[in-house]
DNA sequence: TTAGGCTGCACAATCGGTTGTGCAAAGTGT
DNA sequence: ACACTTTGCACAACCGATTGTGCAGCCTAA
């Protein structure tokens, strides 16, 4: 689809037909002009013809020029969860309220993707990258270091730029006591917990499997080791996982602590196809979805604060400098209790 | 956090380094080096070299030269729903695999907001916007003409400009078949079918609105207009219009139609209020969503086929020239059947 | 009346690539 | 040995803005 270049109007243009310089038109355009002493006159003379024209400045031909390209990119696991989109969302608002132009990619969590992504936002020059849930943040840190790029990270902490994660261990210590209070309420009930889904090699789903464990602990419950299962987050790996787990035992644990919901899909399949439902067990989500919110209103979840952890981010974007190894913890919320 | 620029290398430092001139230098590292007999010898140095100091391209140069920013817009109402951040990674995807660079904004099914976002796409000189539900598909089309971009309309067709669609009548005509075929199924129970959610005025609605009608109408079912409400999407909206309509109703309907999973999320949050269940009803919905479909396998839903749609995008992008009344329909599926 | 200051604008360099063109040097054929 | 082609590269204009600097013309004051 080839498109018809109708040649949008250059400042050159403008001053042609303005009878002014080119530099005049610049001014005018960009607002420097009453510092230029521009008179107000062949000011406004300028902004109607560009008006008229249709005139918008050429990004490209700025951002070279002032060495700034006005953008500002973010990396993404995938876009097609409420957490992660919900991220994207709030992000290019903020950028958008100051200006910039947000540039968001989804990498899949593969550290090949996110390293080309970056490569790609940083040939556009971006002035500041966002690694969110970032598999390998270090590497990108540095690959920003090098290109005179600021970075932060988000979601998943990194030891080479500042970072704003949720706090992991103490939002799973919360969820996890009120998993536990729950089934204390029931008539009949154990106290085992299944824990299941996330990376092993992650630092939330440690820090989650340590604010787990605590809250056991603290209430003198012993927890094994076979009941922690990090399958990974993909719902596919969560059922079978699942599956794995239930052959050898006679019957539905008690609770379960799933990572996310992304696993609880696979967790929720896996019941349907056994006749169970959801009510059958308590369940607690690090991790939430309105709709699944919607339909199990006892289900609690952990909402993180998107709004809160966004709005750290561009305080650190904003403020003069931050020391590299700077952490900032968000508390998140639990729904449904 | 201002970042301390170390001033990324150039072609004309490459230059320098290696004794040869910036076009040389250029050349090679963008690939044209071949046609421009450039001996192996040199452009091996060269790449090199490129690689020691970590060069990589300055897209805003490159885009300004070439008059090609080589970026691909796409405008969306919100990312935070899985159908519309489904189709944001495909089209990231797609995008990337042709060396693309895509840029998506959301812009909250707000006119003014889609034609800021256009403008900002059109300044960083995007040569296809894709508008994605829009509200003001036209004004967008003729803002992309004026600057000699491309646009495409998805999910919302256009005048203006070539639009890819689900085929919403169709797709309404078969959820309706299928919530009446579930109703005969069941021992006792009406025929009566609420539809709700969606916007009157948007092309979407009023085709699903047609295909709900027409399916009725085959099976001599008179459709009333009370029955049909189209209160908007969002969930609230919906809550507050089932609200409304139950409060002259001695029951619930025996099926409902609801025209997203958004427009959903109301409707369950009202009928756990009222103490009711999901599976009181025979419910189908024009919008899919993964975790609704692992919580209710009965529930029926329509799945939009978001990867074919953007691949027809891609298709007419790729096309030499696109009639702008062009409108193709794909055929959604439904789940749950 | 003239030096000095202010007003209002134009000039030209620059950002980092891309690309049409020119031109030596080397190679080929006779 | 001479004309001609090919090889291999450099030169310079250009894309569209931004910005430091220069300089007429007018105003003001001594």
């Amino acid at each position: 689809m080839a498109s018809e270049s109708p040649k949008r109007p250059t400042i050159y243009d403008l001053a042609r037909l303005a009878n002014a310089s080119p530099s005049t038109v610049s001014a005018v355009l960009n607002g420097s002009w009453q510092r230029r002493r521009i008179s107000q006159k062949l000011a406004d003379r300028i902004l109607s013809l560009a008006q008229a024209e249709g005139y918008s400045a050429n990004m490209q031909a700025r951002a070279l020029r002032r060495e700034r390209s006005g953008i500002i990119g973010m990396i993404l696991p995938l876009y097609d969860n409420r957490y992660f989109s919900s991220i994207a969302q709030h992000f290019e608002a903020q950028a958008r309220q100051r200006g910039l132009f947000a540039i968001v990619a989804c990498t899949n969590r593969d550290p090949e993707q996110e390293r080309e992504a970056a490569r790609m936002m940083l040939a556009y020059r971006v002035e500041c990258l966002v690694s969110t849930g970032a598999t390998d943040p270090d590497t990108i840190s540095e690959m920003c270091d090098e290109s005179g790029a600021a970075s932060i990270n988000l979601d998943l902490p990194g030891h080479k730029a500042p970072s704003v994660i949720s706090d992991n261990r103490e939002g799973a210590r919360s969820l996890t006591d009120a998993i536990l209070d729950r089934l204390a309420e029931q008539p009949v009930s154990g106290d085992d917990i299944l824990f299941i889904g996330g990376r092993a090699e992650d630092h939330n789903t440690r820090e989650r499997i340590a604010g787990f464990t605590q809250a056991r602990t603290q209430r003198g419950l012993a927890t094994s080791e076979v009941d922690i299962i990090p399958c990974d987050y993909a719902a596919d790996k969560a059922q079978a996982a699942l599956e794995a787990y239930m052959r050898h035992r006679p019957r539905l644990p008690s609770a379960m602590f799933v990572n996310s919901t992304i696993s609880l899909e696979g967790i929720v399949r896996w019941l349907q196809l056994g006749g169970y439902q959801l009510d059958d067990m308590v369940v607690g989500c690090f991790d939430w979805d309105p709709l699944a919110a919607a339909f199990h209103p006892h289900l609690m979840m952990v909402r993180q604060s998107v709004e809160v952890m966004i709005a750290r981010v561009f305080e650190m974007i904003d403020a003069p400098v931050v020391e590299k190894n700077r952490c900032i913890e968000v508390a998140p919320e639990i729904i449904g209790v």
